[in-house]
DNA sequence: TGTGTTATCCATAGATCTATGGATAACACA
DNA sequence: TGTGTTATCCATAGATCTATGGATAACACA
């Protein structure tokens, strides 16, 4: 059988498909283009969050910038990555559902982090939405400070989850908590809905997290915010 | 800063989203996949189809068993694999629109091939249906006759790529044709579309390929079919 | 049971990828 | 220009992946 031109082709597609599945197959490049989905980051920033040194940060985002699915931007000596499109952050979020969908693993981690939270159901963001409006919901950011500040949801009150349970008394029992974070992949809001539940008070998480609100053209605040809850906290232990 | 459990369950998600990630590197993997989007395979067929020996095709389904994208199905002696459900086909479709968004590579090669065949509309399946109904159009199977078999457009020719150039004279010029292969990646219909236009026929591609037909619940065919062009083939030369 | 067919398992050479220390580059600011 | 900061480049040891020949397993059929 002739294997000429005919055939060449659909090859030369598969391999610049496997120049994109070569970013996925390292965890931490798929924890990168999560939190780059999250909003633009330094270099550095990203060393920090997902505890990788500088050198091999910078080596994975050159792997991600020659698949394309990074844009950099410099100001002064930083560089600041950011995901190179809705596309890409769509893609994450695929390929995420094919492992809810297929991999039992998922579905079990998932379920025994987040076993209170799951079972109360979660909120919708028009629900939400009325409910600020309305005053009866108190919203929580549990994701980092950072990425609280690069975008959130306007009056969501900025506690990483890691300093949630030395501020459990500052909720009240009677004001239902909603508590959201990156998105169906992330475990922080399950994670604080169930500290929140164990501790007595209402909570659950919203649906998604902060890509799917902003995707959806909800309003979003950036920078610091006063806080509503009843006691205030001075502005550097909210900054961490 | 303390690293306790609390940080350890994301990356334990991005470490099983990793395992299907694994999968898409490998191009042979990517194109596997693909082939078993359009129906099940033994792995005899599977090697013959991409081109590797037998005990590689079987290393790289066994890899794509482990991150359950595929089952198997025994039938006397053969194994026959397919892909695990529609979320594996929908995820290596949102791999390829990435891939044409982001890379400029893929854009090319897509129009490049298929230069002729995207200067025209592409038919839309709706508009398909209503002009085969009408009996104004030769649908045409460029796809292998194996996939054909597999299922294929009710009323569809099978004329495998590789031998359209030698029976260009069964085309009438006045009629015209609509190819279609196996969805938005594959070249086969753009590229038998611009061989019939160089030719002088009239000739358009499909909107995607099979799977897509299938996934929008339209009729599907299986099987030989007896051609309806106007000369008549033996049954032999039909299936290769 | 014996023979033939198809797929998987096993072992391994060679290729590729990952993490990282050290050097270098790009920039701000003195 | 000199110093400090941030990111990238370079080189490389060690880890992982790929392709494949040979052995084995699972089955049909005589």
């Amino acid at each position: 059988m002739d294997n000429t031109k005919t055939y060449e082709a659909p090859v030369v597609i598969y391999e610049q498909l496997a120049r994109i599945g070569k970013v996925v197959v390292h965890p931490k490049r798929i924890e990168l283009l999560d939190l780059l989905c999250q909003g633009e980051r330094s270099v550095e920033a990203l060393a920090a969050a997902t505890g990788l040194k500088l050198t091999t940060t910078s080596a994975h985002l050159q792997i991600m910038r020659q698949a394309r699915l990074v844009d950099t931007r410099r100001e002064a000596n930083r560089v600041y990555y950011k995901a190179a499109g809705e596309e890409v952050c769509r893609f994450i979020a695929a390929l995420g559902d094919l492992a809810q969908a297929r991999l039992a693993e998922v579905k079990q981690i998932l379920s025994e982090i987040g076993s209170h939270a799951e079972t109360t159901q979660r909120v919708s963001r028009v629900e939400l939405l009325n409910r600020v409006r309305a005053g009866d919901v108190v919203v929580l950011d549990v994701r980092p400070t950072q990425e609280y500040q690069a975008g959130h949801i306007p009056g969501a009150i900025s506690l990483p989850l890691e300093h949630l349970e030395a501020r459990l008394d500052e909720f009240d029992p009677q004001v239902e908590i909603v508590a959201y974070c990156r998105g169906p992949l992330c475990l922080l809001a399950p994670q604080a809905v169930a500290t929140l539940q164990q501790h007595g008070r209402q909570a659950r998480c919203l649906e998604d997290g902060m890509p799917e609100w902003r995707q959806a053209n909800l309003p979003v605040a950036v920078g610091s915010e006063v806080s509503n809850l009843r006691q205030e906290f001075s502005p550097t232990a909210m900054t961490e």
